[in-house]
DNA sequence: CCTATTTGACCATA
DNA sequence: TATGGTCAAATAGG
């Protein structure tokens, strides 16, 4: 067991290994490297599956002993990998969960700021099927801790927050794309933390692995923006990330363009290429 | 100590 | 009652 887990290791490194070599190969040998990523991620996908099923409710009794809910040998520890210095928002994973019939497990993520700030923003990262290194993301809620950095920065604010016991906020300290123009009180915004319609966003050929905190640029930021609030029914946006340009296969959302021209210019999808 | 992750349990809902 | 989203005890690691 603890050596099947291995051996995905190495692979998985393989992969990732192969992915940074194809960014650097021309010509015909980019076929090779392609062939090579592909083995792997055939490799991968069927030594990783391994369905798990909720067990039956124990029934608790005065005679039971304490409740060891977890089992030691059962899995490995996955690394933190913190990349992309850009990203203002930390995720905390709080679930992952095995999906009928997909081969990947579904892991759920909470904004950092959930009890501080009310921040209602969560995300969900499914690794896809036919190509491991390929993830989609479906986002829900938005960011509104935003809204309570952006007020400390622009004015005195009445309301005295003490993080200095919370890493993960003081790190939160500019935000590249806030619109000053919306910067309001903190009651109000928290007051207005409904869910808003959710977008699924597809990264392809990144090295990141959803597994613990992860960094996620600028899809929140698309999230807050006050031209996204006034839209109206639910949709799924497709956003592939091609040689470091956004296509767009669908947008029911208007102004899109504003949105597109911003984060175009500011280059910070690169660390995704 | 502390915070973050893991993972079985819990629970809403279709 | 099966599915999937969330909770929280156990655990890792600083």
């Amino acid at each position: 067991m603890e050596n099947l887990e291995e051996v995905i290791n190495v692979l998985k490194r393989g992969h990732n290994s192969a992915l940074q070599l194809d960014t650097l190969v021309q010509g015909g040998n980019a076929l090779l490297v392609q062939e090579i990523m592909c083995s792997l991620s055939k490799a991968i996908a069927s030594l990783e599956k391994a369905p798990v099923k909720d067990k039956k409710r124990k029934l608790q009794t005065a005679k039971q002993g304490a409740d060891k809910r977890r089992n030691i040998d059962a899995k490995s520890y996955t690394k933190v990998v913190r990349e992309n210095p850009e990203d203002t928002y930390i995720w905390r994973k709080y679930g992952q969960k095995e999906i009928q019939g997909l081969k990947y497990p579904r892991c759920y993520y909470r904004c950092t700021n959930k009890f501080d700030l009310n921040c209602q923003a969560t995300k969900q990262v499914q690794q896809c099927e036919e190509d491991p290194s390929k993830y989609e993301i479906l986002y829900i809620g938005r960011h509104t801790c935003t809204e309570f950095y952006n007020n400390q920065e622009t004015e005195n604010s009445a309301f005295v927050i003490d993080f200095s016991s919370n890493p993960a906020a003081r790190n939160l300290q500019s935000f590249p794309f806030s619109d000053t123009s919306s910067v309001k009180s903190i009651e109000s915004e928290v007051a207005q933390a409904e869910v808003v319609p959710s977008k699924i966003m597809t990264l392809q050929n990144t090295t990141k692995l959803p597994d613990s905190t992860w960094h996620v640029p600028l899809m929140d930021d698309y999230m807050t923006s006050p031209s996204i609030q006034s839209s109206s029914g639910s949709a799924a946006t497709t956003v592939d990330i091609d040689e470091g340009f956004l296509r767009f296969d669908e947008y029911p959302i208007d102004q899109f363009d504003q949105f597109l021209t911003t984060i175009n210019t500011s280059g910070i999808w690169n660390d995704f290429t």
